[in-house]
DNA sequence: TTTT
DNA sequence: TTTT
């Protein structure tokens, strides 16, 4: 009770989330999510920047989200940041960040008539 | 101004805050950070989860840390999640994803004692 | 720097935002937002919760505020929570809750488009 | 699923928590939470903020905070926003603003230690 | 790889 | 009404 890891991102998938049934019955749900923010640099120039997240949902939600979410839907995903590391096919270790969401609200009118 | 990428993190200090300064002698340094939660398990076990951050901070917040951070410290932090990649020794891509922070809270008595 | 005083919110407008200019030509607007969340209770019924928000923006948040948003439009809003006091006409003491928003989103594609 | 309503501070209690047990032994502790803020003028002269804000606990969250939290305690508190109305005792409607906390990081040495 |  |  003494941490905090909390992310909360708003932008669109940039494709469609891949979906798979884990031993016991668990889905997960995997998607790319892009958020995307403008600045002025010194000389009143306009800037983009986009930033790739990995979104990982689990349970209930990625049930949500293969049924509701595709590439280019607009969404905000609340969760914790979370790094695993594997070995990659030469051996060497590897390391990956993810965003494992617990809350997803769904931005577009699309998705959210569907729901 | 569509999209939100943000991070809020509240830990400790794993290391003593790298600095340095680069060209133009802007100010960055450079630290792990520990969040740590307890959950009960269905067996009413407690269980402790501790996820490791690389927080990374710019020109003045650099200073600050540098000056006033240590190993252990506890901290706030909040910012943004980026993802960078890297060509490591063997020419392959690699990928490190930091939390670069634009807003920090010192929690140690000590630490608000000395600012 | 000891503090955080964070407010975020995402929902629809209730009324078109009121706009003003004070003296020295700053710009204030103000207008309710709703929020709407759903739960399910114990016997699997879901029911649904609307809170209302009154926000506040100030300078080039209030112009742009009073150029795209109108009555429905879906918003993100973060800021900090102000508590002011006034006297009402019966001379006594009332204190009235705002969120004043640093940032803004409009989630509505029409809002979008013409920005 | 569609709305977000959320507030996140830190800040020290003004006065020890007061804690109630409602009907159906339900518990509810409120307690009044300060967040100071520091800012530079455009003369660079510091200048603090205060903002009060009156946070709700229910449940095991406020046996909790009956039990670790007194006047003085650094906390972290998330929540939700919540406005209610009543009738003062001349009859009129009056409205009150609360933050109903469903997260509370207690963040003094002295409180951790003790859980 | 997204979106405007 | 808090804290540094």
């Amino acid at each position: 009770m003494r941490g905090l890891n909390k992310v909360t991102l708003i932008g669109n998938l940039g494709n469609d989330p891949e979906f798979q049934k884990l031993e016991g019955n668990t889905s997960v749900a995997k998607f790319s999510l892009a958020t995307t923010e403008s600045y002025k640099d010194k000389y009143g120039q306009t800037h983009t920047t986009t930033d790739w997240h990995t979104v990982v949902l689990w349970r209930s939600l990625a049930d949500l989200a293969y049924k509701y979410l595709q590439k280019g839907s607009l969404v905000y995903a609340e969760g914790r940041l979370k790094t695993r590391s594997y070995d990659d096919k030469e051996g060497s270790k590897r390391y990956v960040t993810e965003v494992v969401a617990d809350q997803i609200i769904m931005l577009d009118k699309k998705a959210v008539d569907n729901e």
